[in-house]
DNA sequence: CTGAAAGCGCTAACAA
DNA sequence: TTGTTAGCGCTTTCAG
């Protein structure tokens, strides 16, 4: 019987497994968007880690956009996802919010594990990267390049993931005896489009910072490629760090200088944790990864601006 | 009855139903790598029009990997996929080729349908974009502009997709009375690391082409970076056209002229292809989608270049 | 038109 | 050890 079986090359079916297993393993990961490089990347090493321990990840993006969330953790629960692992903060206010939580309860009770990679409402991640000390490495590389008026570049208010940089920020900057200007708060829509925006509004400014620091990658390239076509010049006239580090970073230019997260490994950790948890393991506290300054060639000394 | 399990929220178990309706509504894309940037629009196309009817996609990553690839189609199996659509060609040759093609036949055995949306062993893809086509825009852009030395850069030897683009550029310079030397065909494996390194290579060749046309924006933006460090100034020195226009080309510097794929709707079509299929439809000719050249700044006139 | 029963492919508990 | 059976949550069929 069995020698047919392999002769057929039989592979079993892991639907009805599932039914009688009460386990799917099919694990959901939600971003706000596939396509932006960082959230590629925490997908991969995702996907990595489940794949070895046997599961399967079902990506799902938001676009940000608060019922798409709500539909899909329908749609989780309705697959009966072992575990969901958010890698985004949620965009879900108010009435949508209490549906969210509703939802996500439901979930949990069914017997579903939810891992944080990102804050969400009241809960923090449960693996994630030291807010504080990735900006403070930027910050730092700034002020000890004489910076002096350093600005951040968030991406959309409201979001979760927003408020905590801007706080860890305006900490930073205070443990530094500095001091973040509501000015110096440059809201983005958080795509490469609004860091490009962004730049075209500050080079038509007459008191500037003369460093910012972006909230992610994408959005300092559009800083990069707004700064350029306004005639200000990176990083002379303007230094900017990213964040996260994507592969292509390396690439643009000026190559950029960023703090590097170990996405993928975060992405592994995320997927670990869920694993665990699924296994029975008690929820520890939040796992922090290693950030790192990476110097490249978009941040340089400050010089002395004379007033126009 | 009914009120009850609205109040409760119910989510019908897609797992139990799938097991019955001999349906699991879950549909395989595979790709070569999530985080590429044209990768992840066209997941983003597949992901959209499955969720509107009612699938839900999982994404795979081959990494160009030929075990890694015959892993995924076992696992699509198990998981009883209705349908996978093959976003890359295959990494597979010899004995693994003759596999993989047995473990689809399989699938197909199974009720599954298969939906390529790149060349793949002996098949052609069911939609995709004509590539003598968007080549015969890079190319007769950059003759337009006075070169006649132009070459190719291309991806991983061996794979089906350089096999057609090298093909492809054959057949358009002989059209314009033009030839691809072979010392004008310049390989790479495909990534940004490998565009740069081409580039570099380039840069110290004496009679180098004044004008490429890149397999994919990404290797593209790899040789715009290895031209800039080897002093090699682009449009000036080299003009470089790219593939795909991903959403981050038109953010470089210099903005990247390239042929524009309509990856989204790309995604879109081949999702409903696999819908359709799976509806009992005959399987028609493939789909073509148009190709448009978008001019920015990475293009630029040919210059007589004088002896060494 | 509403209600009971059979069965999808598997696993786990039990019987032989 | 090996073989049998019940049942996971749904849908579909058939009887009432």
């Amino acid at each position: 019987v069995l020698d047919a079986a392999e002769q057929l090359d039989f592979a079993p079916n892991f639907v009805a497994r599932g039914l009688v297993a009460q386990r799917t393993y099919l694990v959901g990961v939600v971003v706000h968007d596939l396509v932006a490089e960082y959230a590629a990347e925490l997908a991969r090493g995702l996907e990595e880690t489940a794949e070895e321990n046997g599961f399967t990840t079902v990506a799902f993006s938001t676009d940000a956009d608060a019922r798409r969330e709500l539909d899909i953790v329908r749609r989780l629960r309705s697959l009966r996802a072992d575990a969901v692992v958010y890698a985004c903060s949620t965009a879900c206010h108010g009435d949508e919010l209490d549906e969210l939580i509703a939802q996500l309860r439901r979930f949990e009770d069914a017997g579903g594990v939810i891992v944080r990679l990102a804050p969400h409402p009241s809960v923090g991640p449960d693996a994630s990267v030291s807010t504080r000390k990735a900006v403070g490495l930027a910050v730092d590389h700034l002020v000890g390049l004489g910076h002096r008026r350093v600005g951040l570049v968030t991406g959309p208010e409201g979001m979760d993931t927003t408020k905590v940089l801007v706080h860890a920020m305006r900490e930073v900057m205070k443990a530094r005896d500095l001091t973040l200007a509501p000015e110096l708060v440059l809201a983005t829509d958080g795509t490469v489009e609004g860091g490009r925006a962004i730049a075209t509004a500050l080079a038509a400014q007459r008191r500037r910072p003369t460093g910012v620091v972006c909230a992610d990658d994408l959005v300092a390239i559009g800083v990069l490629r707004g700064a350029h076509d306004a005639g200000l010049a990176v990083p002379e006239h303007l230094s900017v760090v990213g964040f996260y580090d994507i592969p292509l970073a390396a690439y643009v230019r000026p190559a950029l200088t960023t703090v590097r997260v170990p996405l993928r490994e975060l992405g592994a950790m995320g997927m670990q944790v869920a694993i665990w948890l699924l296994g029975g393991g008690a929820r520890k506290g939040r796992l922090n990864l290693p950030v790192e300054l990476v110097v490249r060639e978009s941040a340089g000394p400050a010089r002395a601006r004379r007033a126009r």
